[in-house]
DNA sequence: GTCGATCTTTACGAATTCCTTAGGTCCACC
DNA sequence: GGTGGACCTAAGGAATTCGTAAAGATCGAC
């Protein structure tokens, strides 16, 4: 089992020494950025597991780096807020963190936390994922509609299987974008856009009224698996 | 083929008996157990090949039944657990089940699961490979083609072996290379192309379109067990 | 040294997938 | 009504991968 990536991202060198030296003696691999637009560039260069991000720091400021990482990446995110205001905590959850801590924090707790989120990460682990008729097998690669397996090309299924794996959930154009495509990718919507209406014509009763595969405009696309809208 | 067997292990009678009279229906073997410690009683009394779990359960609790069969037993488990507990899902997950259904279930999914779950179950590579008319003895290096022996250089057996050794699911090309040639061998794609072509002209009745050994284009080669596409 | 079996390269047409383009639909807004 | 943006759909050409055969290279047995 490879190590979890934990990206720390803090303006203050110190916290960012005693957040590396803590969380490589418990194993993890550490990478950090000293602002929000340093961590956007750390998840261009590589796949990141956790971020923890605080939330008070100059330039764009954490929630809106949160935002945008929400953008591009489906890491779990942990947020610094500083004191026990609670629209921090509140405004943190809506920019899409996973998790919050207030500094000052206890490192046992802020590990239980990491701990927590990254066990959360995969989303679904689980082998086949099942949506009314459509059945998605990941480990093997293959698709069943009514009964029938379905013929995909690998970047058809690999779409595929990104949104189903977080079901009922918009998934923004560019975070699908970067995970099947490659994080260069992040603005090529017309790709999106042709596979989409693939997948449609191939797992649709009827692509022009998609029950499962739905846009959500200026967001992206969702999976949906239940019925009833 | 032997009817697959399945235990059924709830407390509540009801659910016992809905789940036997459907899956006897499909021509499942069925058998029950009213508590985790019954189901370690049929375990040892019998083979099975797959177990519904439910994780509430008084007594030793589901969870603590799902570690204490994955000690004795391979067989799959799935196990059943509440809507919307997803602590209860990743501990499942964790106890070593291989899915989870959550109450209240729709008949369909169940058996999909129960499908996909049977077809994932292990192959022995010190035993006998069997599928359709080829059936590959991995201790004697031997492999029998509608009755007849076919010779195989020691590479096309070692490719062979490694494909059959996960059936059904798709392997990748670096992979293939790295197990069957060594590690330096990651990128060599040309190898398998050579390899592949000379195992179907010795194994399949029909090279051009083969039944067991199947491309997975952009990803590497698989070995299928089954038919059915 | 020769032979035979196996493994490594090479080459090229065929098949498939991916990218690109272009026209059309829908909807909000002026 | 008209306009613009986002989205849908279809189709063709470019690029890549796959299948196949056949020619070197390697190695051990004799």
């Amino acid at each position: 089992m490879n190590a979890s990536t934990i990206l720390v991202v803090d303006d203050e060198p110190q916290i960012r020494r005693v957040m590396r030296t803590t969380l490589t003696g418990k194993g993890y691999e550490v990478h950090d950025a000293r602002s929000g637009e340093e961590a956007l560039e750390r998840l261009r260069e590589r796949h990141l597991d956790l971020i923890l991000l605080d939330i008070n720091m100059p330039g764009m400021g954490g929630l809106a780096a949160c935002r945008e990482i929400r953008t591009v990446s489906d890491a779990a995110i942990i947020m610094l807020t500083v004191r026990d205001a609670e629209e921090d905590k509140i405004a943190a959850l809506d920019a899409g963190a996973d998790d919050y801590v207030t500094k000052p924090f206890s490192m046992p707790e802020l590990l239980a936390r990491i701990r927590a989120a990254l066990r959360r990460v995969p989303t679904d682990l689980r082998e086949t994922v099942i949506a009314g008729d459509i059945e998605i097998h990941a480990a093997e690669r293959r698709v069943i509609v009514r009964g029938q397996a379905v013929r995909l090309t690998p970047k058809e299924f690999d779409l595929l299987l990104y949104l189903a794996g977080t079901p009922n959930v918009p998934i923004p154009h560019a975070r699908l974008l970067q995970a099947v495509w490659g994080p260069d990718y992040g603005d090529q919507v017309e790709y999106l856009r042709t596979f989409i209406n693939q997948l449609r014509k191939k797992l649709e009763a009827d692509p022009a009224h998609p029950r499962h595969i739905l846009t959500e405009p200026w967001v992206g696309y969702r999976f949906q698996t239940g019925f009833g809208q």
